[in-house]
DNA sequence: TATATAATTTAGATATAACTAAAAATATGT
DNA sequence: ACATATTTTTAGTTATATCTAAATTATATA
């Protein structure tokens, strides 16, 4: 496979939230930031390869093997991102382009070698969870801070949003994944939240509660 | 640069022995399995690059940025290779085709870390020295095996071919870079040696003692 | 030194992965 | 339901990196 075409079925598989789920042209296109000429030239490929579902004017959506091969690819990024944070000591706003390179090495070994230096990681530095060798992998509780009622506690697990200018804001802020909050008050007026975080109070708009993951926890 | 360009700039590094050497089309076509009409293109573009002089028919050369180049990516290369040795527990004869891929990464910070994590190593583990991130790199004693007069005793300090069955026939006979081997005999017929490693006597035929790099030591 | 041989380059072709512009199919609004 | 707008595909083009076959230049030999 070629890193083109990796970088397809990866789009395939977020675009479709990992399920095989059909996806437009278009919507392929954007993310990929290509025309949706390119595209259909694309889908036809991979269709050839059995990867994908596609029919004319209708869509593509990911085969078992498709979504095999998304996992594959995923495993191979958030793995590699791990180690740079953790062995090498990137910030989790650096890491990505990086491990988008290095997503695209083809060594089973040497992914499975990654797993066990790396202490088989369920999760990424973005909390995004790991696929494991055979595809499997812990699904993340996917509240939204905005989604948490007022009044409780709940530990960060998670962005939603995982670009750096977002990231680098939550590490001014001291905001990190492992962190408890409690949301003291919600503003009516523009949905921002008041919450209690390290014996500090700080205020969050609704765009940045509605990009953090967390769980709620009892105290 | 593209994978491609890296590849051709490193056989020519090669085939000169790390200078600015002038090397013939043919045998960079060689080195790089393709055709010669191919590496006429690639010259072109390498020289409009300012990475090579390149004169029809008087074959090419790597020019002080080529050189440059070239360095880096072995540096990078060889680098990868220990990470593969010492953190994920691969044997010297696997790491070459991984590291292959992995040379083509493009970060300065990612090498940079990674030569800190492996504390500044100047080998690899075929004992070819590390260029710095200057270019600058530790000459290895180029001794061959073969020409250590009889007698006399040397240090295992590396391999001139570094193909995996090589490799794996030195495992077999427990031959490792550091060991310490002393010549006992020269055998006129067909020039094999027969040497005293690790309280055993092994016979090296001619083939094998000018593959081997040591460094002559005193007892 | 002329000629044969070897090395190298050019010209033209193929495959990948993009693009633009135009055509075709689908979706939408009144 | 029809016309319009949107989406998607097709056709034709470009750039990279390769190839084959033919032409050109260099070299080696008689």
């Amino acid at each position: 496979m070629t890193h083109s075409e990796e970088n397809y079925i990866k789009a395939i598989f977020h675009l479709g939230m990992g399920s095989e789920e059909v996806i437009s042209t278009n919507s392929v296109a954007e993310r990929m930031e290509t025309k949706p000429s390119s595209v259909t030239d694309m889908m036809k490929k991979l269709s050839a390869k059995g990867l994908v579902h596609y029919k004319k004017y209708q869509g593509v959506s990911l085969t078992p093997l498709g979504v095999k091969t998304a996992l594959s690819i995923i495993r191979k990024h958030r793995l590699w991102e791990v180690f740079l944070v953790e062995k090498l000591d990137f910030t989790w706003d650096e890491v990505h382009e990086i491990a988008e390179q290095l997503e695209h090495i083809e060594s089973e070994k040497l992914i499975d070698k990654l797993d066990e230096l790396l202490n088989f990681p369920k999760f990424d530095p973005h909390g995004d969870p790991i696929p494991g060798k055979n595809g499997e992998f812990i699904e993340r509780d996917n509240q939204l801070l905005s989604q948490i009622p007022i009044g409780s506690s709940a530990i960060c697990v998670g962005v939603k949003d995982s670009s750096a200018v977002f990231l680098r804001f939550l590490d001014k802020n001291n905001i990190a994944l492992g962190n408890k909050m409690k949301i003291v008050e919600k503003e009516e007026f523009d949905n921002s939240l008041r919450i209690h975080i390290d014996q500090r109070e700080l205020n969050l708009s609704q765009q940045i509660a509605s990009n953090l993951y967390v769980k709620m926890i009892k105290l």
